[in-house]
DNA sequence: TAATATTAATTGACTAAGTCAACTATTTTA
DNA sequence: TAAAATAGTTGACTTAGTCAATTAATATTA
């Protein structure tokens, strides 16, 4: 019995295992050259950067200054690079590659380049940029930088039919409902298209993906009902149910609904926690059998403003 | 310009950069042990091997076997490991860890543990699902294991709303096509979702995940309507939209619909070329600007089964 | 079955990679 | 202006890793 985090660490482990293969089958060309893969490295930060200096490369790549300064002194030797004294601080110099060190630094880089084309092109097209947008994607989330907050939004097109899609795949999952859900659930996201003005619908979205969604109705001039609320299941338990349910609350407020309600399955203990803390109190309870499984579901309802 | 493919070699790069630094990080508890990385590979693969040989560890870590000797013997010094001597081959030992072994092991194992996980926890728990999961597909893609070839199968649950989803996408982003378009598919994905003896939808599939559909349903007795086809346009160009076309035209001819027609957008060459590849003629033209542009629908047909 | 080839593991001699501390020549700071 | 800090270099060293030779056991084959 592991953990949900300790199995991603498996899991990222077993990648950083197979990963570091991988650069080791990049980096071959240069075991192979006569340069060695700090010396690369080195190579690569100079041809890089228009004008640095030692210390400046010591720092980028964590490399020993007594190290570097031979690892230099063989790059001069070898007309790789030219050394020329600083203007504005004589301790230091300025490193700059010269044309038989960018040859050669191409060199190298052209046979790394080869092998990656080559790993490239066993896959198709497609699958190629996937894999770019995948490691694209680690990066991202890795390196710190990304947004990682969830936001939610107006929908947009597509949106709709992504709710259909999520709402078809997940229920078929969780709950072995079939084609006749989904056109249900179809028909409900059409009639809302139909006339939108008297609701809304709304998307959470995380690093770039939908994660949930949710929407209101209009039933009457008072009454609204919510419906098409989803949430992925790597994203429940973190309180975005909340957060979906308080977005749509407010919009009922602003547009003078006092009375919502909503169906939904029993034996969702989440979300009947989530509903009562928000005064819905159940109304109704009916079994339905229209989609292929004994479910009984159940009516929510709550008073706004009354308080 | 750099062409594609260079471009994704340029992007592997620079994760490949990046994810140096990741593993150097993770594997820095090791490099404060007294433990050199080469060390730590043998006693984690002495660990996880129930019982193996030094031949066999310097074969799977590609190690050469000098070096190998020197390392195993060291960890016999210190306690690490024992050996015993084969019953089988005189000239093999079995290695096996001892608990000391174990517990050393397990030291540089937390250690490294602790970093990814404070890696990981700096991402909300569905982001942490997704990197995993993006690992998981980048090392399926490159081990070569993964099966990347397209299939085509008929719809499932989800699909219908994932074809609308990919709509609105797209031919907003193509040709700026508004909520009035998806509502026009959506409404089109209800009308075969209410009768769908007489037509089916197919989605064409690569590495899971869907990368193009098409559908056709019945209009009368004998003829049929093409519809949703679409294409991802990373898995454009590669043949996949003559092989959803044929899939099409195959059931047309198996369910006797000898008149089939689509209708789509002027302009789109690569279509036009695989619908007149098929015998398809331009039969009427209409401008329509119900959504937002002023596109020009082309209508095309073809009779089959009269040759 | 004896001679030969192969394999597992070890050892000696070596090179390459990398570290550490001491040093010189500057520049910055108190 | 003296002391502290910085850029770069050098010598002495350790660690990592390679290569070829060696020993002992096993497999192959004439």
């Amino acid at each position: 019995m592991e953990s949900p985090i300790q199995q991603r660490v498996t899991e990222i482990r077993k990648f950083n295992r197979f990963y570091t293969n991988i650069i080791g089958l990049v980096n071959q060309n240069v075991l192979e050259s006569p340069y060695s893969l700090a010396e690369a490295r080195v190579l690569l930060e100079i041809d890089a950067a228009a004008a640095c200096t030692a210390s400046n490369l010591a720092e980028i790549l964590q490399i020993d200054p007594g190290y570097l300064s031979r690892i230099l002194r063989r790059f001069k030797k070898d007309g790789l690079i030219e050394t020329t004294k600083s203007m504005t601080d004589g301790r230091s110099q300025i490193l700059s590659i010269t044309e038989k060190g960018r040859a050669t630094f191409r060199q190298l880089s052209d046979a790394s380049a080869s092998q990656l084309i080559q790993l490239l092109e066993q896959l198709p097209q497609g699958a190629q940029q996937t894999l770019v947008q995948n490691m694209a994607a680690i990066q991202n989330m890795l390196s710190g930088q990304a947004d990682t907050s969830i936001t939610i939004r107006r929908h947009r097109p597509g949106d709709v039919g992504y709710i259909a899609y999520r709402h078809g795949v997940l229920y078929e999952k969780e709950y072995e409902l079939d084609h006749r859900f989904e056109k249900y659930v179809l028909q409900s996201l059409i009639a809302y298209l139909e006339d939108p003005s008297r609701g809304e619908i709304w998307v959470a979205e995380c690093c770039g993906a939908i994660v949930g969604f949710i929407g209101i109705v209009g039933i009457s001039e008072k009454t609204a009902q919510l419906r098409w609320f989803l949430i992925e299941p790597d994203f429940r338990g973190v309180g975005l149910g909340r957060k979906l349910v308080s977005t749509v609350m407010e919009y009922c407020q602003q547009k003078y609904y006092n009375h919502v309600f909503l169906w939904t399955f029993k034996g969702l203990d989440a979300a009947r926690h989530l509903y009562q803390s928000f005064g819905f109190t159940l109304t109704e309870e009916k079994e339905n059998d229209t989609w292929n499984n004994q479910l009984i579901e159940q009516r929510w309802d709550v008073m706004l403003g009354v308080d």
